[in-house]
DNA sequence: GTTCTTGCAAAATATTTGCAAGACG
DNA sequence: CGTCTTGCAAATATTTTGCAAGAAC
C-alpha cells in the first residue's frame, strides 16, 4: 500500500492526514500481528507516546482499527480488514500465547451467531482464545 | 451455600481454607455479576488488597474462578459454574456496557465451535460483546 | 488569528511484588 | 522451628490528561 492509498483511507474517514497519522497507519498496515502502544513507540521512535495514543484513539473512533484485549494487560491494535475498513463481521478471533505473548489472528474461526437479546446494542465483539501456541509447545 | 460447602470447594481443590479465602469465595458466590479487585476491596473491608489479589490468583490457578477482560481496563472475576467448577464449556459470553460499565452474563450465547488448529493448546476462552445495555438505551 | 495537532511532563488507574510480622501446625 | 499466609508499603506497567508551543489553514 503506497502513501497515496494510506492518505485516501484517512481522507475517506474524514481524518486530516497529518504526518503522524500517516506514520501510525503505515505501521499498522505493515504489521501482521496486533501491536500495542509500546511496540509502536519503539517502531515510531521520533513520535511521542501520547501522540501515538491519541492517533490510535482517533482511529478507533473512526473504525479504522480494532482494539483487542488479549489478557496481556496491554491493549493491542489491529487494522480493520473489512472492505470499508469496518464491520462487526470483520472482527475475528485471536489466540494469545501465555508463554511468548504473541497474538495470532484466527481468521478461520467464525464468530458465533449473535442471538443475544435485541435490547442489547452490540458495537463490537472480542473473541479471545488463550493457551500455548505451536512454537511454544515444541 | 453454607460455610461447610464453601470450605469443601476449597479442600477439594487442595486449598487450605483460611479465613481470608473463605471470605473471598463467599463473596464471589454471592455475586451475580463479575466483580473486580476494587469491588472486592470495598466489600471485604478488613482485608488487604494484596491479599485479595493473591487469593484470586490462587483461585484462578486452581480453576475456581474465571478471569474476564471486558475492556473496562480492569480485570473481573467470576465463579466457575461448571459441575467440577471448571471446564472450558463452562465459559460463556459476557456483555459489557460502555456507558454504565456493567457486565452481564449471556448464558444463552453459545461459544463457537472450536475449529482452530490442533497445534494450539486452548486453555481459556473469552467472548466479549460490547455496546449499550438495555438500561442505558432507554 | 483561530483551530487543530504535537510533545513533554505528569496524573491516574490497576496490577504485582518485597518484606517482615504473625498464624499455623 | 519451619512453612504458609497476611498486611503494609511500594514498585511496575499502562493508559490517559493538562498545558503550552507550534503548525495549518
Amino acid at each position: 500500500m503506497n502513501s497515496a492509498e494510506i492518505e485516501n483511507i484517512l481522507t475517506n474517514k474524514g481524518i486530516k492526514p497529518t504526518a503522524n497519522r500517516i506514520l501510525v497507519l503505515k505501521e499498522l498496515v505493515r504489521s501482521t500481528h496486533p501491536v500495542n502502544l509500546a511496540d509502536l513507540e519503539m517502531t515510531l521512535v521520533p513520535m511521542d507516546k501520547a501522540s501515538i495514543f491519541r492517533v490510535l484513539e482517533l482511529f478507533s473512533e473512526k473504525d479504522i482499527i480494532h482494539v483487542i484485549e488479549d489478557g496481556s494487560r496491554s491493549l493491542k491494535y489491529e487494522l480493520c480488514h473489512g472492505k470499508d475498513h469496518h464491520s462487526i463481521s470483520d472482527q475475528h478471533a485471536h489466540f494469545y500465547c501465555e508463554k511468548c505473548g504473541s497474538v495470532y489472528c484466527l481468521d478461520d474461526v467464525r464468530l458465533p451467531d449473535i442471538n443475544i437479546p435485541a435490547e442489547y446494542t452490540v458495537k463490537s465483539i472480542n473473541l479471545m482464545f488463550k493457551g500455548i501456541c505451536p512454537k511454544c509447545s515444541d
